[in-house]
DNA sequence: TGTAAAGCGTTACTTTATAACATGTCAATT
DNA sequence: AATTGACATGTTATAAAGTAACGCTTTACA
């Protein structure tokens, strides 16, 4: 039984009720750190939480701009970093983009799950990866502080329609 | 007891064997694929292989200038993505650098400990994390076809030395 | 030896990201 | 209410990373 809270990217819901309850956990987090959620920050991450998808700073910045605000670079990455900073957003480094956290406020080590057919980026519960991460770390005696796991491949519902990876595509 | 042709990067070793080592079993590797090791694509790699760091595509490219090939990025670009085709070269996507393999022509699914003190970049087998992320991805009927496995911290040498990570930092 | 593919060099350009500074907002203190 | 200082926003300018496209040269091979 799916957590209406938390489905899965890939698999059909409510998004609707999915983006909000995350702008909710969003807006409770940064209440308790004492942060504020301004109109630009608010916006960004109401745009990321539109789709599934990881988006370009700069897609978020046309996205913006066309809503009034400022329309240069830094208006985008300081909002971007400070969501991520806040655990609010993730950035997929594979895409150069920004995703938005589907978990906020839960102390979550994420690995993403990108679909090269539809775009969609999904945040897989990965404990028992960051714990696998963690012991091959320290057979080196290396502390990890920080860490990002990507896999890239087809969805579900691209599985069946979309053609094999070419080299060089993606 | 430590194999001196796969030494750690965080620990000292005799480095040139390191490479040469390395270098042996690409040029092994690249005849077996019936694929050429070109003056730039080889030099490209023996640059890499110099140190354990990551190396941005405009750093490669400067050595490959100064050495008299091309001093144009498509120059740098073309013998990396070849190499890291082939095998030979990691893409660290938190860096946008590229890295020599360390074990080029084994079959491995490497996870990368990048130490933000020393920059050093090491290899890590992560078959475990691997497998795990696999399991993450079945949960959610997602195929995998490439995966990034990339974390950040202190090596064992840095680790006493080097001062706690800065928000922004790095 | 001719021919096709692969490799290299170059020009020009796109995309992604930051530095630096001026202006504006807000809330706590006097 | 005025002062202040921290935080936030907007702007200019520039840096860093990555790619498209074209023509010449080299190589493999019939
Ligand atoms: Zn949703
Ligand atoms: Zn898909
Ligand atoms: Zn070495
Ligand atoms: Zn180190």
């Amino acid at each position: 039984m799916p957590d209406p809270d938390h489905p899965v990217a890939f698999a059909p819901h409510d998004h609707t009720r999915c983006a909000g309850h995350a702008m909710a956990r969003a807006e409770a987090a940064l209440a308790l750190q004492g942060v504020r959620l301004t109109p630009v920050r608010r916006r960004t991450l109401q745009i990321l939480l539109e789709s599934h998808r990881a988006l370009g700073a700069y897609d978020v910045l046309e996205r913006l701009a066309s809503d009034g605000y400022g329309n240069q670079p830094p208006v985008a990455y300081r909002a971007l970093d400070f969501l991520e900073e806040q655990g609010l957003v993730h950035r997929i480094r594979r895409l150069n983009a920004f995703t938005a956290c589907m978990h906020p406020g839960e102390v979550h080590a994420p690995a993403f799950l990108i679909c090269r057919g539809c775009h969609a980026v999904a945040e897989a519960p990965a404990a028992a990866v960051g714990q696998a991460l963690e012991a091959a770390a320290q057979a080196l005696h290396f502390t990890i502080e920080r860490s990002n796991i990507e896999a890239l491949g087809l969805c579900p519902a691209c599985a069946g329609t979309t053609e094999p990876m070419v080299r060089g595509l993606v």
